[in-house]
DNA sequence: GAGCCGTGGTA
DNA sequence: TTACCAAGGCT
């Protein structure tokens, strides 16, 4: 393989390009490894221009492991709100309070002891093994399968997981002993700014090492062959107001969609009205019901297509206990992007 | 291994 | 508007 018997001067290039050219981004004025951690688990599937705002103030709110550790469930979803894949909060602060206290609050350096931590899983474990320890170790992720099947010409299906494997051991055959730091990153921003997925081939550092570019073929790769079909869900949300003004929340449950956040209660809908669908599931009666919006709000599986009222109780007295809040409370919980958009139809 | 888990940007 | 994408991991 031709990349491999040039393999300093394809290092040479990516790396003195990375040096010139890298963005000024906040994780890389650090080599904490908590802070790599955080960063890394942020951009899980996630842009950086999203992630610059959270990580400034998640880790001015929670400076050490320390912190996090104590932190309650409430206020680390809080600082995750909008950000989207709320278990990665959770597993973040579980995997920090393993550290804590099992290795005295040093992040392990070794890939065994960092993928057994929560939310770590292979990539974010090179991540961070290469980022804040320089230890030369795979950090595969989607730029990377990007930028390595056309560089190398990998026409596998990036799509199935048992291929990861033929790009992690690429790497590990490419990768800059001396700066692995540096050549993981380069990697995943070339993917980011060039080797996009319409390529800038052009203005590409190693173009001339590129199989794909040489046969023309950088537009066909990566080959990802799945893709998914989304469902449907009609629901019903409504915005009830007691006596005093204060309007009914519920927390969702501790797993699955949207785990922990606060809604208006919402029902399924089928075949039935809306308003004789919530009380038959809720055992609630409703009097004074207005239309306060409806939209459809898109998920990367599902799709929501919300139907939201205003409403009044017909009969307060209910067997189980009913938690009412005001706008400043609401406004303090965390909450999911479907419900602050019928929050934002709120005449209040 | 396939499905689940958010959100915002873009063609 | 629709579809796909963007520094993945868990079950």
């Amino acid at each position: 393989m031709q990349i491999i018997e040039q393999k300093k001067a394809f290092q040479q290039a990516l790396l003195s390009w990375y040096e010139a050219e890298k963005r000024d981004l906040p994780w890389r004025r650090t080599n904490n490894p908590y802070y790599i951690w955080i960063s890394e688990v942020m951009l899980q599937q996630t842009r950086v221009d999203t992630v610059i705002p959270y990580y400034e103030r998640f880790i001015e709110k929670f400076p050490t492991m320390q912190d996090l550790s104590e932190a309650k469930e409430e206020e680390i979803l809080k600082m995750w709100e909008g950000l989207g894949y709320y278990s990665r909060v959770r597993n973040l602060q579980s995997g920090v309070r393993e550290v804590v206290e099992t290795y005295g609050g040093e992040v392990p350096n070794t890939r065994e002891k960092i993928s057994a931590l929560k939310g770590v899983g292979p990539y974010t474990a090179g991540a961070i093994l290469s980022i804040a320890y320089g230890v030369p170790e795979h950090a595969v992720d989607g730029n990377v399968m990007r930028v390595l099947s056309r560089i190398l010409l990998i026409e596998e299906d990036i799509a199935l997981p048992r291929n990861r494997k033929i790009f992690e051991q690429a790497v590990m055959e490419l990768i800059s002993e001396e700066d692995a730091s540096s050549f993981n990153q380069a990697l995943m921003e070339l993917g980011a700014v060039i080797c996009t997925p319409n390529p800038r081939c052009l203005l590409c550092p190693v173009r001339d090492f590129c199989i794909a570019f040489e046969e023309g073929k950088q537009q066909q790769l990566p080959i990802k062959l799945k893709k998914q079909k989304k469902k449907y869900v009609s629901l019903a949300a409504f915005a009830i107001q007691n006596e005093e003004g204060k309007w009914l929340l519920q927390k969702r449950p501790g797993t699955g969609l949207l785990a922990g956040l606060w809604e208006f209660p919402m029902v399924e809908l089928q075949e039935l009205d809306a308003v004789e669908t919530f009380e038959k599931d809720t055992g609630l009666k409703l009097k004074k019901v207005t239309e306060l919006t409806r939209f459809s709000h898109l998920f990367s599986h599902i799709t929501w297509d919300i139907h939201a009222y205003r409403a009044q109780l017909e009969d307060v007295t209910s067997k189980e206990p009913l938690n009412f809040y005001t706008k400043e409370q609401i406004e303090a919980l965390p909450k999911s992007k479907p419900v602050m958009k019928i929050i934002e139809s709120i005449d209040w």
